[in-house]
DNA sequence: TTATACCACGAACTAATGTTCTATGTCAAG
DNA sequence: CTTGACATAGAACATTAGTTCGTGGTATAA
């Protein structure tokens, strides 16, 4: 079933206005917006609306009006705190439960789990490599272990420092190898390195980047 | 000057709420929540958190309530048409006004315009370079021109192929600088050039690319 | 024509929701 | 002790905003 016009029109708005607003729009703002004098009118097509799936309503609540389905794509989106900016030589940053001051966000078809996601701005020169420059943004996954040739955040016990490496264990010696193919792989022994996490993606902002 | 207690659960509640509902809280479901019975003391906790600039109100406005700043990542979305898969030697597709059947959805702290921007997933290896890699999505901005320095998408008309590279403007001729500096530059007339866009940002998924 | 479904209007009603006002308790400074 | 800033309650109030209902227009099918 095609929307009418009217409806394309109603939906249309509704997006706008809740980009514009951060709240949906009351069914009398929809009305005047879309040229229609008469809140039941609204409300009949809001109805139809809901009724072909493009939008969820909560009744008797006002803006109880919801985006559905790939339209607000609201289920696959998933929030990753900001911990904070590393360097290298700094520790990494424990995520805490507070309430996290900046978060970053991305959708399911980027990344699928969710859970020990957390998320940290490259600062400064030190660990840079080809894959991760200064003002990346690199998603890190908590964990200790990891297999190799997999990119992760080691704490260089003997260095103080922490490093975006490859990781690759040779028996006595673990390898880390910078995906920048000019530089050497560092050695060092198993005792040395403490893994902090897994990298699952890295953001790049080549221009743009405000902040 | 710090949140207390209870204004961090104001704040988390409205992100959550907002979250699951798509639409932010009364003052009394807040209070509620929060363990406040009068309205009043969720209305003055919610002016507070104005003031300090954590949430942006509409007075007179049911739910007229929206998280302000890095916080606001919730609702300041962008959409970002996945136009499709590019390799060398493919035109790039122009992006139509069709209905997109993909999209890669970010945030307004990764990417402040939404206007002419689009997404291509860069499948197989001859476009590589240490910045580019197979699997990589890059967020491209639709434009003609390009300053020096810039990476972007360029048509070699006697090539007949696409490539990513850093462009430079040098009077009589235009060099392509691959990222990767193991790669010679290319020098091509800017007659032979076309360029399709500029490279705004490149997400790469190391692990957990379900395609 | 007559019936029926669809779409629209406007008014009245009611529930939801933000605002305001008064009162109370705490705590640190004067 | 008194004062004043701050935090909290509770209740009354005023708007906002969703719902319902009676009415009328326009098609298409019987």
């Amino acid at each position: 079933m095609a929307l009418s016009e009217r409806q394309k029109g109603i939906l249309k708005f509704i997006a706008d206005f809740l980009r514009r607003h951060g709240y949906p729009p009351t069914i009398r703002e929809i009305g005047a917006k879309v040229g229609i004098s008469s809140t039941s009118v609204v409300n009949y097509n809001l109805g139809i609306l809901e009724r072909d799936g493009y939008i969820e309503r909560d009744r008797e609540i006002s803006r109880g009006i919801r985006l559905a389905g790939g339209l607000a794509s609201l289920t696959g989106r998933i929030q990753i705190p900001l911990c904070g900016r590393i360097a290298a030589g700094d520790p990494i940053p424990i995520p805490d439960d507070s309430f996290p001051t900046e978060t970053i966000e991305l959708t399911r078809d980027i990344l699928k789990e969710e859970e020990g996601l957390y998320a940290l701005e490259v600062k400064g020169d030190s660990m840079i490599d080809a894959l991760v420059h200064d003002g990346d943004i690199v998603i890190m996954k908590h964990q200790k272990e990891a297999e190799n040739g997999e990119m992760v955040a080691v704490w260089l016990r003997d260095k103080g420092e922490t490093t975006l490496k490859k990781i690759y264990h040779e028996g006595e010696r673990v390898r880390l190898q910078p995906a920048n193919p000019l530089l050497e792989p560092i050695y060092v022994h198993p005792r040395d390195v403490e893994i902090q996490g897994k990298v699952m993606v890295v953001i790049r902002r080549l221009q743009a980047s405000p902040s």
